[in-house]
Parts: structure tokens; sequence; C-alpha cells
DNA sequence: TACAGATGCGAAAACGGTTACACAGAAGTA
DNA sequence: TACTTCTGTGTAACCGTTTTCGCATCTGTA
């Protein structure tokens, strides 16, 4: 029902062995200039194309590399798989895409997945990397880059500097002069969520301004949970004057919850964002946001991924930092109502 | 380097050959309690997977399907790329992605990538559905189902009802007034974005309002692209008073350049998209929309290609048809300029 | 002339599964 | 009792490549 023609087929049509035809289509091996174009022709003829499938048996090499992501709609995720994929194919790699959904028995599944197919290696953006992953990943015993997953690993891994970009956003708020600072978090107890929040907590700190308990909420990354969270805050007997969101999601959401409770953004709440999302400027008031640069990710993923394969580099395992920057923009200003009198 | 233990260590290990680990392993034959017990053990023990691999090779079927859609970045396309997903991973299927770009050329390579992994199907959302393509499709002789590929084909299509999207927007805006309706359409001579400003000319002509030539703008189908053209229409002397455009994305692009140069949305210019993507009513002001259900597209999809896969419908090519439904949200108002005197 | 190396090609053995076929014993049935 | 059918298993061929040998020629050089 499918392919009918094998490199068999061509063999014989072009009076040659198969041997022949292979080291011809892949330039290994001497072959005759007559022979070759008379392969040529045929391969031509009768649009042949070589079994990815059986040279992958043959070879123990698939040429198809797995990339997980947890939210293929989160915009920083499918902006940094696109490239990743753009990168790769250039190399010759095709790339299997699997959301897990942020969820760890899924992240399981798809690890499962990788090795069945027999992908050559994992980009693995996990927010579960826990030693269950860890074990099972190395089981699997194929060049792995973990993406945004903090936490010590035996592997290469690329991620922001750790808890810098909700720090530089939280320090921006101070430096505006906001004291009344929130945090909406992401998905509890995820290596990520607990970096950002920690980058919010340090700045706080340092700045010698208490935390309240009722400032700090968390649910997951994405723009639902960023309306709950702003229905949450909204409905406090005192508002904060600010608020710092583990990413633009999140932000998005509250943003969009607060205007549609009658508050101005940024006069009465100040609003904050991680990722830089091409959403963050489209919106009204623009977000302030903290550039997390998927292009730098997937290149830092792709090349460090590469190294591996082609057995460049053999070394310990890298840590590759991608530095932050913060973008302001109009969601956040000085704090415009008075400090609450105590 | 990679995996060590095949199907006949297992078969070794546990005392019987290869052919009844295999039946076991499908439960396609019989094999007896202890035996498959036995088996079982040695599985787990050895932590062994079969190989997809070669699974693929003998029995010519790779449960590995290809999608391809032309920008993973737009939330339509990796919305429904993940719904797509899991339902095909529930049905055991993994699938490779592959980001056109919407170039042509680049949708051909996809095509042959797609043949050459064994792929055993095709989601295809295509802007180019020209011959080479379909051809180039027939070749390769797997189950295709076309996405949102407006115009005549061999294979089961989904789409929207053609030019139904803009044409309800359209309506929408000149039911409320609006004489002086411009259009921002999408990539020019591609299917979709003739068939989005078919819908427009349709309403209009239906209206008996006259399309003037410098309302018309067509670029592309991202935000980019919608920056340029609210740039566009913002320079011309007389700005129309609503503007239909032929995705959210460009209307989002659009509705960003007008803000910036101090026109107001409703007031000024009213504004209209499709597809309804998440940030279409994350925008302020809310985003009037044409719902272009992604979860509706992967669902008929996908069962449409399962079905052709299982052999459990073999007819004529289906076309199924998705009817749209408007959102009114804040971007629409009755114009309140005066209408341009003449 | 003789020999080493380069060139061109084919035979056949893998790679790791599935499956058609064969066979034997157990169970059911007439 | 003699037959069929059902169970349970093994042998071996095969899927479409790559790749190791081995064997010819051909070329250049001493």
């Amino acid at each position: 029902m499918k392919k009918a023609v094998t490199i068999r087929d061509i063999a014989r049509e072009a009076g040659v062995s198969s041997a022949t035809v292979s080291r011809f289509l892949n330039r290994t091996g001497y072959v005759d200039q007559q022979t070759g174009a008379r392969i040529s022709e045929v391969v031509e003829r009768f649009h042949y194309r070589p079994s990815r499938i059986a040279q992958s048996l043959k070879t123990k090499m698939s040429r198809n590399l797995v990339l997980v992501v947890p939210d293929i709609q989160n915009p920083f995720y499918s902006s940094m798989a696109d490239k990743i994929q753009n990168l790769l194919l250039r190399e010759g790699y095709t790339v299997t895409l699997f959301d897990s959904g942020a969820d760890f028995q899924r992240e399981l599944t798809c690890l499962g997945l990788a090795e069945s197919i027999g992908a050559d290696g994992i980009l693995f953006a996990s927010v579960w990397a826990r030693q269950t992953i860890l074990n099972e990943l190395a089981k699997i015993g194929v060049p792995v880059v973990m993406i945004n997953s903090y936490g010590a690993c035996p592997f290469d891994s690329v991620h922001g500097v750790r808890s810098q970009s909700t720090y530089l956003a939280t320090r921006h708020l101070i430096e505006l002069g906001h004291r009344e600072i929130a945090f909406a978090g992401g998905t509890p107890e995820t290596a990520i969520a607990q970096s950002r929040k920690n980058g919010y907590l340090k700045a706080m700190k340092e700045a010698g301004l208490p935390v309240r308990q009722e400032y700090v909420f968390e649910m997951g990354f994405d723009s639902e949970s960023g309306r709950k969270c702003g229905t949450y805050f909204s409905a406090l007997t005192q508002l904060p004057t600010a608020i710092c969101c583990a990413n633009d999601l999140i932000a998005l959401g509250v943003l969009q919850t607060l205007l549609e409770r009658g508050f101005r953004v940024p006069q009465d709440v100040s609003l904050t964002g991680v990722d830089n999302i091409e959403y963050s400027d489209l919106c009204s008031p623009t977000l302030t946001s903290v550039i997390n640069d998927s292009g730098e990710f997937a290149r830092l993923a792709v090349s460090a991924l590469l190294e591996r394969l082609r057995g460049s580099y053999e070394g310990e395992p890298r840590e590759f930092l991608i530095p932050r920057r913060l973008v302001k923009r109009a969601s956040t200003a000085q704090p415009q109502r008075k400090e609450r009198q105590e």
C-alpha cells in the first residue's frame, strides 16, 4: 500500500548492485561517472527516496530528535520550537515535538516515546526535572539538553540566569517606589516556578520589604491562571500597587481581569511579566516584561546537542546561562494611590 | 552506543523464542500465562522497549504522522497542533511537526521529508495547495487530509465555510453603519487569503458599497504585517471608519499601530479579526473576531485521517465544513466620525 | 615487466523486529 | 475411539538499507 520502489529496484533497473546504488547516493566509496549518471536517472524516473526507516535500522541513527515542551501554545515555547526546528532541519534532522502539558506523568510518557521511536537526542524543556525523570533520561542513553529546568543535572542545560527575571522586574517596581508588591506565580512545586518566586522574594528582601501572605498567589503559567489571579487580587480589601507575574501569559490574564473590574493600569496597579512574548507589545497598555530570548535558547540548545551528537564535545555537562534584560513599557509607573494607612 | 537489548535478548533470557515474545507483547496469538509472566518480568528487568524502527520496517507502518502548518507561532495553528497531537497520541500515533513558513518551496521540502521518514499519513495545512503540491502528495501514496486549503483537491479536506469569516465580519461592520470599510489581507495569491478577501468583497457588493483601491492592503498573516498595514492606513488622508482584517494577528498589529498614532478604537475606527485566538480577548479593546474553532479542526481532521488509515472509509474525498460565528467585542462600534464630505 | 595502490563493483551478512508455516499436545465432539 | 479444533511454541524468511570483504581492472612507477 505504501512505497513499492526499493534500492534493489533501482539497482536492477540501472544494471548494478544495490551496494553501488547505496554508495552513489551517499557519496561513500568509488563509483563510475557513467554508472552514477545512470543510477541518477533511474532514481529520478522512479521517484525513489531511500527509506529513512531502513537506514535507521541499519545505521542506528534515526536523524530524528525529540523536543518536549510543557505548552506549545505558550508563545515562548512555540517560538523556540519553531527556531529549533529550523536550525535542525538545516543539519538534516527532523524533530518530533511532544507537548507534556506540564504534567509529570506525561513527561515520562514522552520520554518513553522518544526512546521507542529511536530519537538520536532529546531537547527537554521539563518542568519536573526530578530524579525519576533524570534516571529515565540516563537509561535512554542518548545526548540530552535540558531547557529551562533549573536544578543540577548530569546533562547539558540552558536556562536563564536563575531567578533573574522576576528579580529584575521586582527591582524595577521597587525603584519606581512600590512597596505593596504582589506576586503571581506559576505551577507550584515546579523548579521554574520556584526560581521565579525566589527572584521576587530576593528583591523584596534586599529592599527590606515584607512579603504579605495574601500577596502571593500561585496557579499555572497560562492566561487562564492569570485571570483567576486577577480575580483573586481584585477581591482583596487592599489591592497591591503592583503585581509581578511569573510570565507574560499570567500578566495578560491579570491585566484583562483588572481592566474589566474597572482598575486602571498602571495608575491603580503596575504589572510586569516575563518572556517578552509578542503579545506583551501588542496589548494595551503594553506590558513591561523581561526578555527571554527564545532564539538564543534555541541556538544554544541546538548547538550543544549537535556537538554531543557529533562527538565534538564529550566532557562534563555544561550549563549555558542566558542573561535577561528588562523592557520597560506602559504597564508600570510610580504608585499613585496613597500608601495604605495602618 | 544506543540500545543494546533486543527482542532476542529477552527471548533467550526468558527461555523462549523471539516469536513468542513478539506475540506476547503484541497480544497476537496464544501464549501461556506462565510464559507471559516470565517474559514480562524479563522485559521489565532489562528495561526493554521494542524498536519502533524495526517494527516499522517490517510492518510498513510507522505509526508516525506528519503535520505541516504554515506558522506554528500563529496561535490558531499552535492550538490546533496541540490538539491534534493529543488526539493522535491516544491512538498510538506520534506526530512530526513541520513549519513550512507559508513558503511554497518549503512546503515541498516538508512533503519530501514526510515521505522519507515513512509517515503513515499527512495532515497538511497548506497555503499553496497547487497542482505541484497535490501531485507530490498523490505520489507519496498515503492518506492525506488538507486543512484550510481552499480549492478542489483529491483528498479529504477540512476548512471553514468558504469566505464566511470575513463576510460575517464585514456584514457586522456594515450593519453598524460603516461604509468606508478597509480590508487588511494576508499573503497574496494564497488560497486562504483569496477566500478571506472574497468574503469582504462579497459583503461589500451585497450592500452596494464601493471598494476603494487604497482601502485594500495585503501583506502577510502575522502581526508584523498588521503593523505595516496600520502604518499604511493611518497615513491615508482619509482613514476608513472600519478595517476588516484577514486574521487576528493582523488585527492586533493594526490595533497597536493605530493606538500608537493616537487613534481611538473603536471611536475612530472599528476593527475586526478572524480566528478568535486567545489574545483577541486579552487585548484592549478586546477584539471582535470570528470563531475559528481549532479544536473542531483538529477533531475532524484527525477522525477523517484515522478512518482512512484504518480503512473504515475508502470512498470519495470528503469535504468537512466548519461553520463560523461572529464574536462581538469592544473593537467594533457605530461610526462616530462624520462621513467624508465629497 | 612487475607490483603497489587506486578505482569500481558485487555477494552477502547484518540491523531488530513480525509473521507464515509447521508441529505437538490438549480438549472437545461425534 | 478417532476426528477436529484449540493452544502454545519454534524455525526461518523477510522488511530496505548499509557495509565488510573480496575480486577484478586500471594506473603509475621502479
